[in-house]
DNA sequence: CCCTTATTCGAACGAATGCATAAAATATAC
DNA sequence: GTATATTTTATGCATTCGTTCGAATAAGGG
């Protein structure tokens, strides 16, 4: 045992990040100071300064420490799935890509924070978070992407790249906003529930992703309604 | 003439509205300051004070008033689909639900601002919030739920519960982070033209919401994947 | 032991915050 | 015209913000 980060000998350091990161997941960005971060971690507020540099560094430590262990954790999925040279079918890619999503409980007990400060910081700091995504997920997002459009080939890229863009909608709003559909159905969904979550979502996002292709470009795609009513 | 809010002649608390709703959702609550918000208006900053009793009043009231012109506009559609006594279907459903927070930017000139607006604030300002959307949503929402209801018999209560939660993702995201996709897609897919979103919107969430029922109680729901599995 | 380096701490800074108040300006009524 | 009510401006206040600085403490090598 070398005590590194076991259990109560965590560095100062180490404090100052999980603090953060709870911190900035509940309240956001601009709605935690400095000082409440430290007296959270229980350390000087000016170790802030002396090992991140200042507030936006500490964010960002936070993110890119929390954005890889996210990126490796659906690597590692979607390499069992491809285990043997086989192609994974979209249930699977799916699986691979959100379930890190919304078990990223296990270091610490960081509840489902790295989706929660993404999309506080979308919408507060925004520039700062632009280059913090592009640093941190484009890549992994491109990967996956290539996994999706080749379980489905009838569509054109960029319809790959729409309904992606709806799949992290509907990741982030699960991790964002829970309470207004646990309200509505009066607790009996409950997006906390990742088994739960996992068992509509996918579902849901396998039927949309196989859809027929909306792009302009597919001339003779059928349409008129498609099979969009339904029998009442 | 009695020069409402016809064009030039604002008063000095729709100003105040205009600028607030446009910087909240810029960079959220705490990211602007009262003397922002009045420096933009150009009017002094006491005057938040005087008509809306601080910075808390001023939020409620724009999101308030945005609500109620979002709420109207959607009933409007779905009446619109009912006409007759006719049962709307799926598409039109999910249509008079997106169309008007795609694009609620005709009231002056307010970016899609009403679904940042709301996600920023389920961050930020959580407990102001959940009083705020349920005054001035749940009921809406409800009326939403049922029709599609109705539209899908075989779904279960819960079932058509969460799909309509995935479906409030899709729209916040679009709203929060249009950034994100933009940038994979190289300019390509821009979820802020309000018709190309919904043509790829629109497909995509009738095929998941037709998708055949994951609940749990559901013993015998058909196939155990469908279609998942693409022919590839 | 001393000396160097790395950490931690308390205090303080200027700037910005939300809010309240009083005075000035304008409109309205008589 | 005068008095009253409403709207706008200007200013001040107490607080909190992120950051910086110098001193105090701990650790380690010679």
């Amino acid at each position: 045992m070398k005590s590194e980060a076991n259990q109560v000998d965590q560095t100062s350091r180490e404090k100052l990040m999980k603090s953060a990161e709870h911190l900035f997941a509940e309240r956001g960005y601009d709605g935690v100071s400095v000082r409440d971060i430290a007296n959270d971690a229980g350390v000087n507020s000016a170790l802030v300064g002396y090992y991140f540099g200042g507030k936006e560094g500490l964010l960002a430590e936070v993110y890119t420490q929390r954005c890889g262990l996210l990126r490796d954790e659906r690597a590692q999925l979607l390499a069992e799935y491809s285990a043997g040279g086989k192609t994974p079918s979209l249930e699977e890619v799916l699986d691979a890509f959100i379930t890190p999503s919304l078990e990223s409980a296990r270091n610490g007990e960081g509840r489902r924070s790295l989706p929660h400060i993404r999309s506080i910081l979308a919408a507060e700091n925004s520039s700062l978070l632009e280059k913090l995504v592009a640093e941190n997920f484009d890549e992994s997002s491109k990967i996956f992407v290539k996994a999706l459009g080749k379980c489905l080939p009838q569509l054109t890229h960029e319809d790959v790249l729409w309904r992606f863009h709806f799949l992290l909608g509907t990741i982030y709003y699960t991790a964002t906003g829970p309470h207004r559909i646990k309200a509505l159905s009066r607790g009996r969904c409950d997006p906390s529930d990742p088994a739960a979550t996992k068992e509509e979502l996918i579902p849901f996002l396998v039927a949309g992703f196989t859809a027929p292709s909306a792009a302009k470009g597919n001339k003779r795609r059928g349409r008129g309604r498609g099979n969009g009513t339904v029998k009442s």
